[in-house]
RNA sequence: GGGCGCGUAGCUCAAUGGUAGAGCAGCGGCCUUUUAAGCCGUUUGUUGAGAGUUCGAUCCUCUCCGCGCUCACCA
């Protein structure tokens, strides 16, 4: 059983009080006529003629007098004003300031008019109560005080409580529900652009019986019937390549992805990715179809492609910066990877320019030479920014580089300071893959937990023939934090994930 | 997982080792064009949970729970 709080125990009454009245708080039928905003405009067009409407939604203020009350409900366009007086309603007024409540959902009838003060307005004849509200919503109002400082209108701030009940921060906090219609468009921006460029969209797996495609941790499952593990997966990839296989040359998936590993500002155990393959396509290729899409995505969610995050401009513009790892790595930090093939040595030039983290004293020259990106070099990528050329041993799935076996054809598109995309060239050998699938199961046999075990049936898909072909992973959430200026990605998830309440 | 911080009324926030407060919301009045109205009156608490120190704990200590920041982890 629920327990009530005082506030909502004088709800339960009013309540009671309805029903003794004969009235059903919670009617099924709605006879709705306009949206708030549609009655305004058609008001608005021609104010000479009667406009009679039918509203329906939330009570989100009232002000009332002792012979006329003043409310306005809220509705999924917006605002609108209602004006109900004694002359109309009667002792129903009375009832109306009595018995309703901020928060309650209510469908009103009447004719469109403009008051004293300039507000379009509806002159309420008749009201309905469609849904009681029995908890208030956690909505506050500002006070100016007599020295004239303003209290500011603070309403619904704690971030847990913003997250944990978000039906009540979206209710609130337009803002909030602005922000979720732009991830919409975000999805569609980047589903219209990909299909008009002949992309099929695909849906595969998401209960695998192995998992790969990506450095990370699974999410582990068991499947009853079939009597064994199956895991979330952590990227499209192997799947979408299959495809490829099979002839089909470009497709693409915007789906969910699961990783069990650490929650910050930027991951969520959960996350919405896109991934696209391209057969006949290598990652020059790729590059410039992202810097299309992601301009093409800000330009319809912002209106323009130029986008204010934080105290920043981005312009995603095409062409973006390009930067080749080593160089960048060069200029950032000082050392020529080149000239240290081995982690040893590379190891000792890191310790030399004493970065304020210091790199994992067993790590492989890749991973070396990753934390001089995530050390010296990402931090200064704030424009959008192609990093470009990567180590081989840190990008098992992607193709080296035509004469230089050390770096394969990868790059990842940064911008203010992370990681929002990467990409290569995909290998198709599949000898060489599986050269590389051995490599990691020797990584897998040290403890690497992150590193996947192998896959037979890629292998076997790819023997069929893969043809060459570029693919691309973004983290959607991401670009939707950029593009809706948001710092954390709980801002952009309706239901983040939380640990367990009590 | 480590470090730092936070948790007080429905919401936003104060406060002190000695009976816990404000604004808004709520409740009761007055007000027929208000603008998150105004005026008068008024209620609200297991101070996240538990234990300890103390004559006395919201405050000090410890444990636990939750959240935030940060580091680690993380294509």
């Amino acid at each position: 059983m629920a327990e009530y709080n005082s506030l909502e125990k004088i709800r339960l009454q009013k309540l009671e009080e309805l029903r003794a009245e004969g009235i059903e708080a919670y009617p099924t039928r709605v006879t709705r006529t306009h949206t708030s905003q549609q009655a305004i405009a058609e008001f608005e067009a021609n104010e000479t003629i009667e406009l009679k409407a039918t509203l329906a939604g939330r009570i989100r203020s009232m002000r009332a007098g002792g012979k006329i009350t003043f409310a306005h409900i809220e509705d999924g366009d917006g605002k609108v004003q209602l004006f109900l007086r004694v002359n109309e309603l009667n002792e129903r007024l009375e009832f109306f300031n009595k018995l309703f409540d901020l928060g309650d959902f209510i469908e009103v009838s009447g004719i469109m008019f403009r008051t004293k003060s300039g507000e379009v307005t509806l002159h309420v004849h008749d009201f309905k109560l469609l849904a009681k509200s029995v908890t208030p919503l956690p909505a506050d109002k500002d006070v100016t005080l007599d020295d004239g400082t303003v209290v500011r209108h603070a309403s619904l701030d704690n971030p847990e409580l913003r997250a944990r009940q978000r039906y009540a921060d979206l209710a609130v906090n337009p803002e909030v529900r602005e922000t979720f219609r732009k991830r919409a468009k975000v999805v569609k921006s980047l589903r219209d652009f990909l299909d008009d460029k002949g992309f099929l969209e695909v849906e595969t797996p998401i209960l695998q019986p192995l998992y790969g495609g990506a450095a990370a941790r699974p999410f582990t499952t068991h499947h009853n019937e079939l009597e064994q593990d199956m895991y979330l997966r952590i990227s499209f990839e192997l799947y979408l390549k299959r495809l490829l296989v099979g002839n089909l040359e470009k497709v693409y998936e915007i789906g969910r992805d699961f990783r069990n590993e650490g929650v910050s500002f930027k991951h969520n155990p959960e996350f919405t990715q896109l991934e696209f393959y391209w057969a006949y396509a290598d990652y020059l290729q790729v590059m410039e179809l992202t810097e299309q899409m992601v301009a093409y995505t800000a330009e319809q969610v912002t209106g323009s492609t130029k986008v204010k995050y934080g105290e920043h401009e981005l312009e995603f513009k095409p062409p973006w910066k390009r930067i080749e790892m080593r160089q960048g790595i060069l200029d950032t930090a000082g050392i020529d990877i080149n000239e240290h093939k081995t982690a040893e040595d590379l190891l000792k030039a890191i310790k030399q320019k004493q970065p304020k983290a210091s790199p994992d004293a067993k790590a492989t020259r890749g991973k070396l030479i990753d934390f001089l990106v995530s050390e010296f070099l990402e931090p200064t990528l704030i424009q959008p920014t192609f990093l470009y050329n990567y180590p081989r041993d840190i990008s098992p799935l992607a193709k080296s580089i035509p004469g230089d076996p050390m770096t394969v054809e990868r790059f990842e598109g940064y911008v203010a300071g992370f990681e929002l995309c990467n990409a290569f060239t995909e290998l198709n050998d599949p000898l060489d893959q599986e050269q590389r699938f051995i490599e990691m199961g020797r990584d897998y046999e040290a403890g690497d937990e992150d590193q996947h075990p192998l896959d037979e049936d890629y292998l076997r898909a790819m023997r069929y023939g893969m043809p060459p072909n570029g693919g691309f992973g973004m983290g959607v959430d991401r670009l939707t934090m950029i593009l809706t200026n948001k710092h954390s990605i709980r801002e952009v998830l309706l239901f983040p994930a939380l640990r367990k309440e009590e």
